[in-house]
DNA sequence: CTCAGTGTTTAAATTATTTAAACCATAAAT
DNA sequence: ATTTATGGTTTAAATAATTTAAACACTGAG
C-alpha cells in the first residue's frame, strides 16, 4: 500500500500558523514572507480537502477542521524537532574516539588537556578498542590506528609517524648480542597485532634478513599485553618509541638499529563520512601535536 | 527563536527506508527511484551532520547515530498520517448541510432516501440552524438558504426556485377580502426573517403598493415559528408553497396574487472553498431534484 | 567467473517553492 | 469620512529542490 499522506512539512507549516494565528508572524517565525505561507497553506488545504483557516481581516482563525487536524499532529511536530535537535547536539557536540588503551595512556592522556581547554564545548569520549574495525557501528566516529598507512576501509590521515623496531627482554638482547640477529631471530616467536599484519615480514626485508618459512608468530592485539608478552619473554614484538619507559627501566631493549620508518599513528575516519565540526577540531588538533 | 530543523519530510523517507533495510525497497512503496531515495538521505545526513546508514551490498544497516534517529521519530509520523487521514475521510465521507428545520421537514426529508440510496458511502448529517453565516466555524460543509439569492458572503447556485407571496390567518384574510389590502396593511404587522432581508419591501414595490415608513416589522428567524405567529395572528408573512398544507386546512390564506418570483431556495458554500467530492455529490443531487 | 541485486552518480527535466510587488479588504485612527 | 496600517492574495519571475533515467561500481551467490 502506497502511502497516502506525504506533506509533513506542509503540515509543520500549519501549525506554526494556527499557533500564531497569523500568516505574517508564522512567516517572520519560518524566515518566510507571507507570500510563501499562503501557498504553503492553500496547497496544503487542496490536499486535503478541506479549508483550514477562516481568513479575518486580523489575522486567521482555525476552521472546524483546522482545530481538529490541529490536534491531530500539534505536539509530534516540536517533540520530534526536539528530539532530533538533541541527537544532532550530542553527536555534533560530542565526539567518541577509538583507540587502543595502550595509545591512550602513553601519548593522548598527558595531552588532552590542552584540547580541552581549547574546546570546552566538546564533549570528548575516550573509547578503548581492540577491534579497530566498523567504526560506525560501533557508534565511534573516528579511530586511532597503529600501522603503515595501508587500510582501504576507512580513509587515512597520518598524523603521528613514529619508527617501528624491533624490542625483547635482556636475556634475548643478551642473546642477540652473542650469536647475533640472524641466528637468534629462527628460534623466537614473532609478536603480531593482527591477522593480516605484515609489520613483521616488512621489517625482516630492510633488514636484509630472509623471511621465516615457519610462521612461529603469535597475535596480540591489545599492546599493553604484547609489551608485558615482550617483558616476559615470550617473543619479539616491533614497538614504537612509546616504550620509552620500559627501555629505560631495561625492562625491553632495542634489539636492532633496522626501524620501519613508515610505521605510526594514523586517523581512521568511516569512509562515505559527513564530517561534523567536532571532528574537524579533533583532528586539527592532533596533526598540530604531532 | 527561528525553527531550526524542518526537514520532515526527509525524516519521513528516512523511516520509511530504516524500515525497509533498503534504499530499493523504501523507494517502491514511496513510488520513487532508488535515485531519489539515496539524495533524500544524503540531504539528510548532511543537514544533521551523521552518517545515518551503512552501505552494504545487500541493503543497508543503521548506524548507531540512524538507530537513536529512528526510536526519536518513528512512530510520530505513523499516528500522524494515520490522525490526518482519519480525519480526511471523514470529512471527505461525510458531508454537513445546515438548514433550516422548516426546510427539512417539508422537502429534505421525504427526498433523502433517494440521495442515500445513490451515496451508500457518504456519512450525511443534517444540521439544523437558524444562523445561516459562519459556515465553516459551526462545522458545516453547505447550507441552504431561503431569500432572492443576493449575499456575497458566500458561494450561491440556485437550486429551487419558489416564488413567495404573502399568507395571513382567517381573520385576516377576510378583513382584506372586505376592505382591500392596502387599507388593511397599514396597520399589520409585517414578519420577517431577518435583519437586513428586504423580501418585503420587495414585495410592497411589485404589488404597487407604497412602503410602509413605520417599521412595524417583527423578525422571526425560524420558519416554523414564523408560520406559527401567522396562524396565531400575529401578523403576516411572504411564505411559499411548502405551506401547501396549512393552506389546505385553512390554517392559512394566500392573501394576494403578487408574488416574488426571485425568491427560493439557494445552496450556500464558504467561498474560499476547497471542495469535495462528497459537496459535489451533494449539490448535484439537489439540482436534479429541483 | 558471471549474474543479479543494490547504492551512487550525473545531467537533464520537471516540480515546487519563494520572492517581490502590486492588490484588495477591513479595522483603527484621525 | 478619509486615511493609515495591518493582514491575506495573487502574479510572474527567479530560484531551489526533487526526480528520473541511464550508466556505474560494488559484492555475494550460483
Amino acid at each position: 500500500m502506497p502511502i497516502e499522506f506525504r506533506h509533513h512539512d506542509h503540515l509543520r507549516v500549519f501549525v506554526e500558523v494556527a499557533q500564531h494565528g497569523s500568516f505574517s508572524d508564522a512567516a517572520d517565525a519560518l524566515n518566510l514572507t507571507k507570500g510563501a505561507i499562503s501557498y504553503q497553506i492553500k496547497t496544503l488545504e487542496t490536499v486535503l480537502e478541506m479549508t483550514l483557516f477562516r481568513r479575518d481581516p486580523r489575522g486567521v482563525v482555525l476552521t472546524r477542521n483546522g482545530q481538529n487536524l490541529l490536534m491531530a499532529c500539534r505536539s509530534y511536530y516540536l517533540e520530534i524537532e526536539s528530539e532530533v535537535l538533541a541527537l544532532k547536539g550530542i553527536a555534533n557536540q560530542s565526539l567518541t574516539v577509538g583507540m587502543s588503551s595502550y595509545f591512550a595512556a602513553r601519548w593522548l592522556s598527558p595531552r588532552l588537556m590542552s584540547f580541552m581547554q581549547m574546546h570546552q564545548s566538546i564533549q570528548l569520549r575516550i573509547q578503548p578498542m581492540i577491534q579497530l574495525f566498523d567504526l560506525e557501528l560501533q557508534g565511534v566516529d573516528i579511530a586511532i590506528r597503529w600501522g603503515n598507512g595501508n587500510w582501504d576501509d576507512v580513509e587515512i590521515t597520518p598524523f603521528l609517524p613514529l619508527p617501528a623496531f624491533p624490542t625483547g627482554n635482556a636475556e634475548i638482547f643478551q642473546r642477540i648480542q652473542a650469536v647475533g640477529m640472524e641466528q637468534t631471530i629462527q628460534h623466537l616467536t614473532l609478536l603480531n597485532d593482527h591477522d593480516e599484519s605484515n609489520a613483521w615480514t616488512d621489517w625482516l626485508d630492510i633488514a636484509g634478513l630472509p623471511r621465516q618459512i615457519r610462521r612461529d608468530t603469535l597475535i596480540i592485539p591489545d599492546p599493553n599485553v604484547r609489551v608485558q608478552a615482550v617483558i616476559d619473554g615470550q617473543g619479539i614484538a616491533l614497538m614504537d618509541s612509546l616504550i620509552q619507559r620500559e627501555l629505560d627501566e631495561k625492562l625491553l631493549f632495542r634489539l636492532s638499529e633496522q626501524e620501519l620508518s613508515e610505521y605510526g599513528y594514523f586517523i581512521a575516519r568511516p569512509r562515505p563520512n559527513v564530517s561534523a565540526k567536532s571532528i574537524e577540531a579533533f583532528v586539527e588538533w592532533l596533526k598540530q601535536n604531532e
